[in-house]
DNA sequence: AACCGAGTCAACCGCGCGGAC
DNA sequence: CGTCCGCGCGGTTGACTCGGT
């Protein structure tokens, strides 16, 4: 018996290996990777497997540019949380922690070379800033954490439709510029964030504790008919 | 038309945590 | 109580795309 250990597979997964997972993780679910990654018959990792089907192959997740409403609160997040990518993850239904920190990574790279670029003073004469706006709407989410919210999708709607009103009129370009120094805002970046660990405000199709997914649930297979296709 | 740089995104890696034994 | 193992998270990388020159 030839004992050559096979090299797991890596790198971009195919449609075969797509359909595949799906199948296996219908059968057993989400939870035992090492288990799907052995019986599904694909050479790879648990972990592997775990981010194919978190970041792509999951059920409801949205794929396509950030909506304005999504950039506040990611900002408004991020300034509470930090790089808490997944809790982030958390609060926007149909996005993932990989998406969110994409999109963060983007943007605060442009944001940081647009500041080197454009360090003269005359930029933060405005006495509006971002940081003001914040404190304004964090209340708001603080709300939705501390207390025990019980509809989801009208908190989300109040927290979008308040920081829309917040930030009317104020350009991403200046929030961008003044969002490095979240201590200021009094947060606790040590997070021990106790409120929000009992939180019922994820997305009930994202929570990692989604192990009684319904597994008929019929966007999988729409999602199956243009696997890793790019937007 | 070819080249180049910036932007985007999927996927990997390493580490830490928590549960099982 | 200590060790092992699996999982989740955050950081990083690399391939691909697109727009400008």
């Amino acid at each position: 018996m030839v004992t050559v250990r096979e090299e797991m597979r890596k790198g971009p997964w195919t449609e075969q290996e797509d359909l595949q997972l799906v199948c296996t993780v219908r059968l057993f679910g989400d939870r035992r990777w090492d288990f799907v990654a052995k019986v599904s018959g694909l050479n790879r990792t648990g972990k592997s497997c775990r981010l194919r089907w978190v970041n792509y192959l999951h059920p409801g997740l949205k794929h396509g540019r950030m909506s304005p409403q999504e950039e506040c609160l990611i900002i408004q997040l991020h300034a509470r949380w930090g790089n808490r990518w997944s809790r982030i993850a958390r609060r926007l239904p149909g996005r993932t922690d990989n998406e969110i920190k994409n999109y963060w990574r983007t943007h605060m790279r442009k944001k940081a070379q647009e500041r080197k670029t454009d360090m003269s003073p005359s930029s933060s004469s405005s006495s509006l800033t971002y940081q003001s706006c914040l404190l304004d709407t964090l209340p708001t989410i603080i709300s939705i954490d501390g207390g025990d919210t019980h509809d989801d999708s009208s908190c989300i709607a109040r927290v979008f439709k308040s920081t829309q009103s917040v930030m009317d009129g104020y350009p991403m370009e200046q929030i961008w510029r003044e969002i490095e120094a979240p201590s200021l805002l009094g947060i606790d970046e040590a997070g021990k964030d106790k409120t929000c660990s009992s939180s019922s405000f994820a997305c009930p199709l994202l929570t990692s504790t989604t192990s009684t997914w319904d597994y008929s649930c019929p966007e999988l297979f729409c999602k199956m008919g243009n696997p890793g296709t790019r937007m």
